[in-house]
RNA sequence: GCGCCAGUAGCUCAGUUGGAUAGAGCAACGGACUUCUAAUCCGUAGGCCGAGGGUUCGAAUCCUUCCUGGCGCGCCA
């Protein structure tokens, strides 16, 4: 809609020039147009005129009026005035909006969706919760958002992957297989010291008693190999947790990245050597740094201790460098805010290779507060028993949990109440959509239980629809699709809940002062026609967030 | 000390990339169920957009200096 009517006026702009109205000659780069706050303002408002005054030479308003003299017989505007200072704001026929109704109802589940992508190829890492124990809230914020950006990115045209990185080749991976061989001799009667830094929580005392059924108790094996066989054993066990619970929460991989795979390729040595030819690393003090400082960072940094281990930046380097070579345009990370600091340092090797920073995009998420009845919950740091995801979902449900992690800005914290995502009541905004969802369904219900037929599209008379709300309602839908490539542009999947609220709230609103089945045929249909647009965009919209679009409630 | 994020109604937060009179949900108050699901709707009230300065036709939005809160500043992962 958006687009159409910016043609018309660089047509309109066209036909001044041609009759000397305006004088410059030169189309704009770009013609704002935005919808307006007050609805008293149009449908659209452009700002044209006014950026335009430095060229013509000319004030605002007379830029302003030769350009609505070349619009006013154009059959998409029903309304073209000047405002203020020299905005333009243009209604657009009532029909042009209602054309969008026959749009939603042939694409059906395909509404909203877009080509601006053009198919570049992303890579969306996300979640990447080192495979050392359950996954707890705080991940389960990030699993989500990254998710929904991979979806709004692939209803906007991307071609997206969804990937994992699995760290299981680090020193945690050490420390865990230690935790479950002591926890393992403890099972075999044994008193032993549990080590300071060792995972304490209770499912290492789970996993020792798996391994026990499942491999033997381990005696007579030489303890670095008994410590490895443990970590073997504890991160295949651990990663199908993740994986489980990732898939209660519909959340499923294209691809599980493992950074031990990296070492036993030899990429990492591999990687290094480029840098090094390159001349972006250096040798001091017996280790090998990389010159991050040339680029933005405050520091170089170490990939090679002097010891002659890795430092997990060394793996994070290669991985990035990989992930380019694997013929992504664009990679986007999804970290903790609490790894903010490092993001100069991977721009910086971006950078150094050749590559414009903004094709590695940090999402970085904001921590998660636990409430319940608006009461902090904390958890117990020492004896590492937090929540966790899982029994989150178990309480909360994954459409509840989904939403409320979407329903914020990913840079803002979020106070997440139990109880409230628990509550089916008014409070609750995930049931608000839903319900409106429902309600249609049930219209839809009682209309076949009357032998009303669901109305077909070359039948329907849409000038039934004569009401302000009707056409306020064709409007909203028609923003459905900018809706979601602004969010996938943006990396910003809240803009689809805020989106999803508005439209429920306008349905919510006419279901309440219009009846759908009415007397007169014609009009039935047409608000019938209307209604199933308006349930078809929410299903689309909530599908897009994982989430549910329940028929009955 | 340096860096990142945030600061908007009593609370939790949006704000269309610089536009016209700053919005929503809770909470408060008053209304609407013999009518397609009241998990809903309608109305009232609520503001120095943290503070100062700057940029311009125009700033919650951009620049700058402060203040407050959170999080980071390892040859840890």
């Amino acid at each position: 809609m958006k687009n159409q009517l910016r043609q018309a006026i660089k047509t309109a702009l066209q036909q001044c020039y041609d009759k000397g109205t305006l004088s410059s000659g030169e189309l704009p780069a770009e013609i704002q147009l935005e919808v307006p706050k007050n609805p008293e303002h149009g449908d659209f408002a452009s700002n044209l005129a006014m950026t335009m005054a430095k060229v013509e030479r000319k004030a605002p308003r007379m830029i302003a009026e030769a350009l609505v003299a070349a619009l006013a017989d154009n059959p998409l505007c029903d309304k073209v005035e000047i405002a203020g200072p020299g905005f333009i704001n243009f209604r657009l026929a009532p029909a042009c909006w209602y054309g969008v109704l026959n749009q939603v109802m042939t694409e059906g589940a395909q509404y909203g969706r877009s080509e601006v992508g053009a198919g570049t190829k992303i890579q969306v890492e996300f979640v990447s919760a080192n495979p050392t124990g359950p996954l707890h809230i705080g991940h389960g914020r990030g699993a989500v958002v990254g998710d929904a950006v991979a979806a709004v990115l692939q209803a906007a045209g991307f071609e997206v992957q969804r990937e994992y990185y699995v760290n299981d080749a680090g020193n945690q991976v050490k420390t865990l297989g230690y935790s479950i061989l002591m926890r393992l001799r403890e099972l075999q009667g044994e008193t032993v010291e549990f080590p300071e830094d060792g995972y304490q929580a209770e499912y290492v005392r789970e996993l020792a008693a798996k391994l026990q059924s499942e491999i033997g108790d381990l005696a007579g094996v030489d303890e670095a190999e008994a410590i490895e066989a443990c970590a073997r054993f504890g991160v295949e066990k651990v990663l199908d947790w993740i994986a489980v619970d990732l898939k209660a929460f519909g959340i499923n991989f294209d691809n599980w990245y493992s950074e031990k795979s990296l070492y036993d390729r030899n990429m990492v040595d591999g990687e290094l050597a480029k840098l090094k030819e390159k001349g972006l690393s250096f040798e001091q003090d017996d280790a090998l740094w990389l010159r991050t400082t040339d680029y933005g960072d405050d520091k170089d940094r170490v990939l090679i201790k002097s010891d002659g281990s890795y430092t997990y930046f060394a793996s994070d380097v290669a991985y990035h460098m990989e992930k380019f070579e694997r013929g992504f345009d664009r990679v986007i990370d999804v970290w903790g805010a609490d790894h903010h600091g490092y993001i100069p340092r991977m721009k910086a090797m971006l950078s150094g290779l050749g590559h414009p920073p903004e094709d590695l995009e940090v999402l970085l998420i904001q921590m998660v507060n636990l409430l319940r009845d608006g009461q902090p919950f904390t958890m117990g740091k020492r004896s590492g028993n937090f929540i966790t995801l899982r029994e989150v979902i178990d309480e909360v449900g994954s459409d509840a949990c989904r939403f409320f992690f979407l329903i914020r800005r990913c840079d803002s914290q979020l106070d997440f109440d139990l109880e409230l995502a628990k509550q089916q009541s008014t409070d609750n905004p995930v049931y608000y959509v839903q319900y409106a969802h429902a309600r249609v369904c049930s219209i839809n219900r009682n209309a076949a239980q009357a032998g009303v037929a669901q109305p077909q599209a070359d039948q329907v008379d849409l000038g039934k629809l004569e009401l302000e709300e009707e056409l306020a309602l064709a409007k909203q839908l028609a923003r459905f699709q900018e809706t979601i490539i602004g969010a996938a542009q943006n990396y910003e999947p809240h803009r689809v809940v805020f989106y999803l609220q508005d439209l429920a709230a306008q349905f919510h609103s006419y279901y309440n002062r219009q009846r759908v089945l009415v007397d007169d045929a014609a009009t039935t249909q047409a608000r019938l026609y209307l209604v199933n647009c308006v349930r078809i965009v929410l299903a689309n919209a909530l599908h897009l967030l994982g989430v549910s679009a329940p028929e009955k409630m």
